[in-house]
DNA sequence: TTTAGTTTCCGTACATGTACGGAGTAACTT
DNA sequence: AAGTTACTCCGTACATGTACGGAAACTAAA
């Protein structure tokens, strides 16, 4: 096979992804999150609606692309923000983090919240991580605080931790917008400083399969 | 309006309701949770489809109907299983609701995971979290632990603090079976512990709409 | 008993996601 | 150059949730 015409084929499929992502992009701003259908969005780029399906497996897939995009923003964001103490840093990180994900309630449901049945084809582990720019962030804020002797044990356990511990908050709040949790933002903060006291605590070890401890 | 009758109406709604939501149950035993539709479930009881909006809003009161069910049952066994320790008896319930989360992946979804945009119409704060067995479990330990001098502050503020950190884990081991979260119920438990370790370490105030910190 | 009102149930219809198979076209192989 | 393969795009069709309006049955009031 010519890679010459194989790289063509796939930048021209990549070009006419992009506008259909750009075009649902576009819908959505119009029409909102559940404005975006596929018909209306065939439509716009002069498809029928199954030609959708040639760049996208399914709807999934293009909510996810509109969401990847509000990501890598956020971690644009989280980076600009970032105080000199190491501690604080992650705070920053955490609070930006939550401050996004209430904020984008659709995408962070479309990211966080809906199940992944794919077993990562393709992608390897470090691959899926530096596909998620936000956690990076705060696992080398984490890494940081480590190398100040703030925190210790292993960087991706305790980002792990942390993570697992704002979304807690941050999808609890999504989900139940009228439960009564207080302020928000004060919610988020009050968890995450509940999980790096509990950090603080002790050393925390990597995570391999360790064995049920019950 | 004679209450005689009125009563007599309610009942025999409530009881089509209940055969609904019997019909539906063993739907989903036979076909899986994506096999119950409202099509397959009016056929079961000899309706219209359109039928069933008598007694549900939408498809999802059903599938929380049905959720309610089991997080009776998840009620009962985590009162069943109670250490002396009051320490180890909110970790009993903690792992004791990870387990029911993990092993009922669909009812906790439409529980938990799915938007609940109902101010609580007609219910009170009290009634909602009566309608949370698990809930109360947990803050009923959590109060114990108070009792016991081994936690400082609000009891309902500590336990939805666990609560929510405990699903943060849940949640995310649902949403990505493939992450290396390592073996499961083990993650979850590093989530208590930290949760546990954090919230020994202070005193939490009650969850009023305190202001924002940041 | 008649009347008015309410509730139950249904027929029809629509928008939606997507499965399936086919037709046309471009790329690759020989 | 010819044949084969692979990809793009589409038409059609289906299952699904549910909106809408009407008919029928039941209840309450007169």
């Amino acid at each position: 096979m010519s890679s010459i015409a194989a790289n063509r084929r796939e930048l021209q499929k990549a070009e006419l992804r992009a506008e259909l992502v750009a075009a649902a992009h576009a819908l959505v701003r119009e029409e909102g999150y559940e404005g975006l259908t596929i018909r209306k969005l065939a439509t716009r780029v002069g498809y029928a609606p199954m030609s959708v399906y040639s760049y996208f497996a399914d709807k999934h897939e293009i909510l996810m692309a509109l969401a990847e995009d509000a990501f890598v923003d956020l971690a644009r964001r989280m980076r600009r923000n970032r105080p000199d103490d190491p501690l604080e840093a992650v705070r920053a990180a955490l609070t930006e983090y939550a401050e996004f994900g209430l904020g984008n309630p659709n995408e962070y449901r479309t990211v966080f919240m809906t199940e992944k049945q794919k077993p990562p084809v393709g992608k390897t582990f470090a691959e899926m991580e530096r596909g998620n720019p936000a956690f990076q962030v705060i696992m080398e804020r984490v890494e940081a605080c480590i190398a100040a002797g703030r925190m210790k044990g292993d960087a991706r356990a305790l980002a792990t931790v942390l993570w697992t511990m704002a979304h807690g908050a941050i999808s609890l709040l999504i989900t139940f917008p009228f439960y009564p949790f207080g302020d928000q933002k004060a919610y988020v903060m009050r968890i995450g400083d509940v999980a790096l006291a509990g950090l603080a605590a002790g050393v925390m070890p990597p995570l391999t399969d360790e064995p049920a401890s019950y």
